[in-house]
DNA sequence: AATTTGAGAGAGCGGTGCTCTCGCTTGAGA
DNA sequence: TCTCAAGCGAGAGCACCGCTCTCTCAAATT
């Protein structure tokens, strides 16, 4: 039997767990997560409220829900952005990923406010949530492993006072980079993602004009202080 | 006649505007900006929740009233920071700037995900925020203006297509500083504040252990990348 | 065929933001 | 000094929310 037709029942409720989810996310994407409700749910799938609560136990839950599927969406998004750059240089892969990042966040502002701004349920984020949110980190390490192998990596300075931290993560994150360069791309990382925010909840609005430039020569910027090299295979 | 004291009626009604903003506060403070309650803080203050209305509109306007108090709170903080470090060289002076933001941050982690966080309200913000919000970009630009008079200002490269932005930027921002360091702070700024956050909103969780000194060498890191160089005046 | 399981309906609880009306106090102008 | 309008708090009420509990009934399992 096909693992995804044990039981009749069970697809019914797969199929009823998504239809909920992608109302729910219509909402989120037209209204925000503050005015996402269970309620108007239902009334949409044509349900009565009470029953939703048989597929997701809270509205948290169902929030939880669509943070999972929001960092996947991303993750993917940057994976396929680096696909797509493979036969760049280690710059052009790092810019091209960044972009993607951006772009995602331009097109579910939303959703991206739901993983990256504040916290919303009330501050702990299940563990669950741990592996599609590593997706975009994992991309950037895997261009700076391959520019390690590849073409060369530069050194950041690293000073000594940082040198015990830089081991430590070098040593949770990526064994086979050089401290410097894990410690220069995990603040490159959030440095990042910065930017977006930014751009996103409205900081930028009387200051930057041209975005689109701008961002993509800070994140060029980024690349070159993690230790990327111009050019490349 | 001060002009605090005109009126006795206009005395009582800032007396009660600032109980109610106080008490907003508080529970703010406790527990988080979905949590608050205008029917919980008008039973807190003794009244019942249709009078609040004579003070606030709506709730998200007192949400904006505590937003705008927030960015003064933090803005406040950074200048006194600054102050304090007056003395110092310019890498000192925007470490410790940097270093007061991530504070306050640290001591108000809700106030900090109200202005900085995803737009709770419905994303316009009022140009009423707009001043307040300033404080801090205001304070680092002071210091790179006091590092182009006095011992000098590193001119970042400026890539080509980049130039008519900055230029623009510097014409807003600080018409007598070089368009190169305009460009480079401000992306600088955003990212810098991609760090605190990251940090508050648990992204650094199981990433980044010594946080104190990993942040302060990453601040260091931007300060240079804005022109500012070591020594001092 | 009998029985267990699970899904949906409905009522209901306590809470929310917000509106409207009604008295009452009180400060300010005649 | 007197009057009166303005401003304030109280209260009831509307529509909505998350969530719980019970009931019924159909379908899947044994």
């Amino acid at each position: 039997m096909s693992s995804t037709a044990q039981g009749a029942r069970a697809r019914a409720r797969m199929e009823v767990t998504a239809a909920i989810k992608d109302e729910a996310r219509r909402q989120l994407a037209a209204e925000g997560a503050a005015k996402l409700s269970l309620r108007a749910v239902a009334r949409e799938l044509g349900m009565v409220s009470s029953a939703l609560y048989r597929y997701f136990p809270s509205r948290d839950d169902l929030l939880t829900a669509l943070i999972i599927d929001a960092y996947d969406s991303l993750g993917e998004c940057a994976e396929a952005a680096q696909d797509k750059a493979a036969d760049a240089g280690p710059v052009q892969r790092w810019t091209a990923v960044a972009e993607a990042v951006r772009g995602w966040g331009l097109r579910h502002p939303h959703e991206y406010a739901l993983i990256y701004g504040s916290p919303v349920p009330g501050y702990t984020a299940p563990d669950t949530t741990v592996p599609p949110a590593s997706r975009v980190g994992l991309v950037f390490i895997g261009i700076l492993r391959d520019a390690h192998r590849g073409p060369g990596l530069a050194e950041p300075p690293l000073p000594a006072e940082l040198r015990p931290e830089a081991e430590r993560m070098a040593a949770d994150l990526a064994p086979d980079l050089p401290p410097a360069n894990v410690a220069a791309l995990v603040a490159s990382w959030a440095e990042l993602f910065g930017l977006v925010g930014f751009e996103l909840f409205g900081q930028f609005n009387r200051v930057v004009e041209d975005r689109e430039t701008f961002f993509r020569h800070a994140a060029a910027r980024l690349a070159h202080g993690v230790g990327l090299v111009e050019g490349g295979q």
